[in-house]
Parts: structure tokens; C-alpha cells; sequence
DNA sequence: ATATTACGGATATTGGATATCCCTATTTGG
DNA sequence: CCAAATAGGGATATCCAATATCCGTAATAT
């Protein structure tokens, strides 16, 4: 059970968008550039993004993605949902069912206790993502990463943005 | 991102197996027969519990599984990892190493913020899934399940326990 | 007008999950 | 001792989602 690819990238990506100047805007090729990654399938991840309403888009040349709130209340649990999806990891198939000491047509009213433990570890998983927010990562990051890098890496974007 | 329906059915294995007298065997055809799997792949779930030590077994006709440990000291995180295996859902590809921007050959000591959030989910998953012994499991059943299907399972089991 | 962009559909390619088959060593029960 | 039943493991086939690429369309800035 392994989360796509595209997770990272698309985490990467708002990372990157939590620290453009307001109102502009960044385009697919320069993230694709920035991270190393495929321009059109990188492409699927942002569409994803946008779907879910956590980025505004602008066509035509300069134009690209920005966030569509502040990053404050742009959450990890956000982004993963968006590109992952908000089913459980845990999908029950109901194998009681097949119990053969079960009387014929007979139905259980309740999930079973298996299949909700496993759910709560979902919601524990899920509670602790939202927990995190992009305001705070860029905190972090800008404690974390090297200076240098930091300036030049802001730079590299602030030339590309539209 | 969904665990493979494997976990579902060593869960399911692992319960019915907390319920069998102390001693006593339970086959793979019985437990495949009982949930309605195929037989020749929940063994493969059964290795993987007997791999990681969880399950003891037993060769020849009365043969099959049982518990290694007590109900109380076996958890859901143990059967999970187990079947799932015990790495991380998140995968950093560490595409930051692919920012233009950085100086050649640089190398980050730490790893990213973004990774440590990720796995700290992760962790917080494992941490509810710790929580739960198979000891609570069977109490919790034991009032849900209707007692008609109970009895007639353990009966059930029992004439097929070598 | 032209170049650039997001978007979405179509289409490979790949790898892991699912599933089956068969052989071997071991143990029980007769 | 013998025959049946069992766990274990290797080989293989199938299926499906993740990965990846390509191209056409509409919109927009310069
Ligand atoms: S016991 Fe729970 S997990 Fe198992 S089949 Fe029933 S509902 Fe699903
Ligand atoms: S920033 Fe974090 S998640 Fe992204 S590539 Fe680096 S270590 Fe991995």
C-alpha cells in the first residue's frame, strides 16, 4: 500500500505556490522544471488539484496555477485527498457473507468491528494531515533549507511567474 | 492507496483463530471453506503470518494454524504488517535533489519536512492499529455477532480443529 | 495574429495484486 | 510401515491501477 507519485509531486507544487507573491501565477512547465518531473503527467496532478478547488488557473501565456486560499488553511490532508482520493484504505468485502453457519438471506445490520477499527486507523491518518497546514511547512522549510538555495530557488520562480 | 483484501482475510483468520482452544489446529482449507476464499491464495496471507511469527503450524492431517501468542498480545498492527509489510505509504523520491537551483553534488542532511509529515500520518495509522488487540476484537464480536452464527461457527470450527 | 497555456480524451507501458498449479517435506492416523 | 493430509514455496498466468506520452481544443497575453 503505497501513496502515487504524484502525492509528493502535488505537495511540492503547493509548497512551491504557498510562497508566490499574490496574484501571479506559475505554470506546469516551470514546475515540472523546478522538480525534475514529466510536464504532461505532472499536468494530471495539478488538473487533480484544480478539480478539487485548491488552485485557481489562468490560460495563455504567464499564465499557470496559484492557490485558491491562503495557506493557512490549506491542509496536507487537502492536497492528498485531491491527487489520492477520500476513500478508506481499508475497503471490507464483506467475507462474513460467505460464513456457511449463516441462515440463508441473512443480513447483518452493523459493520463489523474489523472493518471499523480499520477506519479509525484511517481517521487517525487522516486527523493527523489535517492537522498540518502549508503556512506551517513554509515555516519550516524557510528555517530548514539552506539560504542559498532558498533565494536562488525563489528567484528561479518569481522569473517564471506570470 | 488501498491495502491488498490479503489483510482482510488474515484479520478475519487471526479472529477465528483467537477463539480456538488452547492447543488445538486449524487448517487452511477450513479457514478458506469458513470465509469462502480461494485456498491456494490465503495461504499465501497464512505464510506471511507464519513468516512473521504470529501463527504457529503444524504439518500432516490434523494439522494447520494457531495463535503464537495469547489474544491479548497479538494486535492489528501486527496481522497488517504482517500481509502489508511495515514500510512507509509514503515514498520520497526526493525530487528536491532535482531543483536547478542547487548547488552540484549538494546533499541534504535531513529529510524534508514534507517526508516527516507524511510519515508522521503513517505513524499516527499504526499507533490506532497498535491500539487494538485481538482479545478486545473477540469481546467486541462476542456481543455484536448474533448468538445463533456464533455458536454454530464455533461448532463448526471446532469439528474441523485436528 | 501568434505563441503559450490549461484541460481532457485516447492510448501505451509497467508493476503489483490476484489467482492457480504443482512439487516437496513433514506429520498424523491407521 | 503406508497412505492421506498438510504447510511451504516456486513457477506462472491474469488483471488492473499507476505511470507516462501524445494530441486536439479553447482561452488568453503580447
Ligand atoms: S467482518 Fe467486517 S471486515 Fe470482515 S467482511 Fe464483515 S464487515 Fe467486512
Ligand atoms: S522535499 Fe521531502 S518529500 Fe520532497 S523530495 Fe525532498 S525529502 Fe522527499
Amino acid at each position: 500500500m503505497i501513496l502515487k507519485s504524484q502525492v509528493e509531486w502535488a505537495l511540492h507544487c503547493c509548497a512551491i505556490l504557498s510562497s508566490l507573491p499574490e496574484g501571479r501565477f506559475l505554470s506546469t512547465k516551470a514546475l515540472a522544471e523546478l522538480h525534475g518531473l514529466p510536464k504532461e503527467y505532472l499536468s494530471k496532478a495539478l488538473q487533480s488539484l484544480s478539480h478539487a478547488g485548491l488552485v485557481h488557473t489562468t490560460l495563455g501565456p504567464s499564465g499557470g496555477y496559484r492557490l485558491a486560499r491562503p495557506p493557512e488553511q490549506l491542509t496536507f490532508l487537502d492536497v492528498v485527498e485531491a491527487v489520492e482520493g477520500e476513500g478508506p484504505t481499508f475497503v471490507c468485502q464483506n467475507i462474513r457473507a460467505n460464513n456457511p453457519c449463516r441462515p440463508q438471506g441473512y443480513c447483518e445490520s452493523t459493520p463489523c468491528a474489523i472493518a471499523r477499527t480499520m477506519w479509525q486507523a484511517d481517521e487517525a491518518w487522516r486527523t493527523a494531515l489535517r492537522k498540518v497546514t502549508f503556512a506551517e511547512l513554509a515555516k519550516t522549510l524557510e528555517q530548514e533549507v539552506s539560504p542559498q538555495i532558498w533565494a536562488g530557488t525563489f528567484e528561479w520562480v518569481l522569473k517564471r511567474a506570470g
